[in-house]
DNA sequence: TTGTCAATTTGAAACGCTTGGGTTGTGTAT
DNA sequence: ATACACAACCCAAGCGTTTCAAATTGACAA
């Protein structure tokens, strides 16, 4: 059996009370009390219990971290980030994937309203977020990427009509008049900014939106391949694709070196997000880097900071982006005949 | 204030046992009451403190899983699925990272001394896992890729001497005679067992490794990177490269497409893990799939069985490896001159 | 000697739950 | 009527801490 603070206790001659402060709170005993606790302790390998301390102090100093599939480059980063985070402040997390059948939804709800974690960091853009926690969080309760509840939970974020702005103007500013955009899922919020910031740069700039140049591409490979194939067979098919995530824009990549088409000579692409794929592809490919490191950790200290009652917790954190040149860019022809 | 289950078995008029009864072991109290119970509970919104539950029944169910570091796209997958059997057996689980400084490695170590966690899964192949468990594991502990603590510890893992074997037989079989190795680090115990087994398999076939072709590539792109330019400047260049990873693999190949080197045309590629890299990369990359959502779910179980109490549990489980085909293979010179 | 005060220490009450053993009350056999 | 079995329920202990309020100690001044 493990020794308890009362065997401990009990070697050093003192009470469970002087026991306890002897360990947690040093400066309340006296040295010699301290010392004898303390060897005691160690003698006889005693380590708290903190399913106990738990209860009694009434918070577990565990978190909650909600992300959507990790098959994506895209969360592991951030869950790395707030990890570390949570650990430098004595943390630990637990997480739990949101792209489930209901029935483990339930599991996570449980993990938030049944007292076993002190907060939760919600990844998932989707809509259905308010299942996990109900319509009012029950735990103090950060969002990353996506703002849920109206507001009501403080979001970290960047601001995704920029990521298309920022993506658009590089393109325009290389000549390039004929962008197409190939979105990510409706469902996403990220995805449907995106868009949006696409269509309104895209207006400033006075830039023409042909037919079918806006396609779902719902953040997966096989789905933006089809996407390009039928933007490349449009009678005069675009100079330049925004794609609303890297890995779309490396899928659309792929489709064009197997048709012989150049990157970036025929068709230039940007990407969004500056996963791990943006290396991959060849060329290297142009994207709008999201900070993501920086937005775990932000949320992270953030979500502490409302868990210990910190006030003047702003409500939403929006990060800067910018843009990563690699080698999936070129001047567009029309800046070349211009 | 949260109701608690004294709360609930007032408004029911029956004492917390039997309030406790009907939530959680609903065979031991009449129909009625039951009801009673159970609609009390449901109308103050009553949840069951787990904290609480956890310090009497001393379970947590909850499991940590100890992975080294997630960019690397093995071990988000290896965690998904762990995550989802756990969750199936109605477990939960936390996460450490253990590529980080000693004064992390201590908070680990204290969630399982500490009585947080029913059980760990080891990820980490490196030697240094004792440091978070002590000399013998203080919770049930089961160890996935590399065996630990000479085989104390449960073990659910692939014959790395077969993906070698298996990568280099397929060369050979293409008719490559000239294949060199681009191995991982030292410290790791698959990419020691992978290296063994290229040499052992390499021997096997008469096939003779000339100086230079065993090269480190230590898991990361630049140094496999290195590596490779090293390969190709060799006097007469490998025509075939095995590498321990698809990381490294594809890191390689970038280096043939600068150069010029057709890849399969000039040097054929065979990775390790079936990882998504070894489909990002031009030609697709053949590799032996390691099977990581099955050694996650069976680890798990695995554990959980272990924690459970039931006997029988085998010391070692080793799962099947099986090459993926696609097109960084062509038949050697050797074989079309012969 | 007594009183005062600060520094230590302690007993005991929580924290919210589960569970072993005892109690009650009903129905059936004696 | 008494005895007995049995279902349904309750009491209270206990899981291992922390912490409040109270008690003890010792030092020192009155």
């Amino acid at each position: 059996m493990r020794p308890t603070l009362s065997d401990v206790a009990k070697m050093a001659g003192v009470s469970v009370a002087t026991a306890s402060r002897a360990l947690s709170n040093p400066d309340l005993v006296a040295d010699s009390t301290r010392r004898a606790v303390r060897d005691a302790a160690n003698s006889c390998g005693y380590k708290v219990n903190l399913v106990a301390r738990s209860l009694r102090i009434q918070r577990t100093n565990t978190l909650l971290v909600l992300t959507p599939s990790i098959d994506n480059c895209f969360y592991p980063t951030l869950l790395r980030s707030i990890e570390d985070t949570a650990l430098a402040f004595g943390y630990s997390i637990m997480v739990g994937f949101t792209d489930k059948s209901d029935k483990y939804r339930e599991a996570y709800a449980d993990l938030l309203s049944n007292g076993r974690v002190d907060g939760v960091i919600v990844m998932d853009g989707g809509t259905a977020v308010e299942s996990f926690t109900g319509p009012k969080p029950v735990v103090p309760a950060v969002q990353v990427l996506d703002p849920i509840y109206g507001g009501a939970v403080p979001c970290v974020r960047v601001d995704d009509q920029q990521v298309a702005d920022i993506a658009v103007r590089h393109l325009a500013s290389l000549g390039h008049r004929r962008i197409a955009h190939i979105a990510g899922p409706e469902t996403s919020l990220t995805a449907a900014e995106r868009q949006k910031g696409y269509l309104a740069t895209m207006a400033k700039l006075g830039l023409a939106i042909e037919e079918g140049w806006v396609k779902p591409g719902n953040n997966r490979r096989d789905q933006a391949a089809d996407a390009m194939k039928q933007l490349l067979s449009l009678a005069t098919p675009p100079s330049a694709v925004f794609c609303a995530t890297d890995g779309m824009a490396s899928a659309a990549m792929d489709v064009c070196r197997d048709r012989g088409i150049h990157v970036p000579g025929d068709v230039s692409f940007v990407g969004a997000d500056n996963t791990a794929e943006a290396l991959l592809t060849f060329p290297g490919l142009t994207t709008v880097h999201v900070p993501r490191m920086e937005m775990g950790a932000l949320a992270t200290e953030k979500l502490i900071g409302m868990i210990r009652g910190h006030g003047g917790v702003s409500q939403e954190t929006v990060l800067p982006v910018e843009l990563k040149l690699r080698g999936s860019c070129a001047p567009g022809r029309t800046a070349v005949a211009a």
